[in-house]
DNA sequence: CCGAATCCCATTGGATACTG
DNA sequence: CAGTATCCAATGGGATTCGG
C-alpha cells in the first residue's frame, strides 16, 4: 500500500493521517462503538448514560461532526419533549470492523504496556 | 467482541479507550507506517526526513514512547558522530496490518468527506 | 429532553537555541 | 548526528449556565 507525506507534493491528502485526524479523538470511536452494541437506535441521553464520563459538551461535539462525515445518522422527532435517535450509517457499519480489531489487538498486547 | 465503559465498575481497562490513547496522537501511527516502508532500519534523521513536517521534540517523543510500548526498537551505535537506528518489533509490526486497513478504508470512504 | 453558549484549565505540539 | 531545554500558541475538553 502507498502512503503519502507531507514532502510528496503532487498530493493533498493522506489516508493515514486523515483517518486518525477525524477518529483519534476522545469520544468519536467510542461512540461508534456504543451504537453498534447498542441493538437499537440510541437516544441522546442513553448514548451519554452508557459511556459513562462524558461531557454533554463533548458529545454533541462527536455526534455533530459523526453526523456531519456520514457516519451516523439523526432522527429527530419533534414531540413535546423532543426525542432524538442515532443509528451508524452503512459507511459508519463499514468502519466498524476495523475498530473492533484494533480493540482485539490492544486486549491482547496492550495489557502490559499499559501500566502508567 | 465485548467493550468495556467506564460505569463498568469492575474492570479497570478499555482497549477501545487503550489503543486509541497510545496512538491517536498526531505522529505515532505515521512513524510506525515511515519505519515500516523503509526497507531497512532507519536513522533518526531519516525518519524527520521522511515524514517531512515533524518536529524534533515530537519525534523524539514519539519515538521515546513507541519504545516504551515495545513498538519499535533503538540501536545506538557509539561512534562519532553517533548513529542511531530505528526498527519496528514483532509487537510492532503485528500492528501495522490493522493500521494499512484503517488507511484503505480512509482512501476509500474519506475522499469527500476531507473538505474541511 | 436535547442541546447551545460561555468560561476556563490542561495538554499537545511548534519554534528556537543549545549540548555531548 | 541525535538529541535537550525552554518558551509559547493552539487545541481539546470539563463545568456550568441558559434556551426551545
Amino acid at each position: 500500500m502507498k502512503v503519502f507525506f507531507k514532502n510528496d507534493s503532487s498530493v493533498d491528502f493522506c489516508p493515514v493521517r486523515d483517518v486518525f485526524d477525524r477518529i483519534g479523538d476522545k469520544w468519536t470511536v467510542l461512540v461508534m462503538i456504543t451504537l453498534d452494541q447498542g441493538e437499537s437506535p440510541l437516544r441522546y441521553h442513553e448514548l451519554q448514560e452508557r459511556i459513562g464520563d462524558v461531557s454533554q459538551k463533548m458529545l454533541t461535539a462527536t455526534l455533530k461532526r459523526l453526523q456531519e462525515d456520514g457516519l451516523i445518522s439523526r432522527q429527530l422527532y419533534p414531540e413535546i419533549p423532543p426525542r432524538v435517535e442515532y443509528t451508524l450509517t452503512a459507511r459508519g457499519k463499514s468502519l466498524l470492523p476495523h475498530l473492533y480489531r484494533l480493540a482485539e489487538w490492544a486486549s491482547e498486547h496492550m495489557r502490559d504496556v499499559k501500566k502508567v
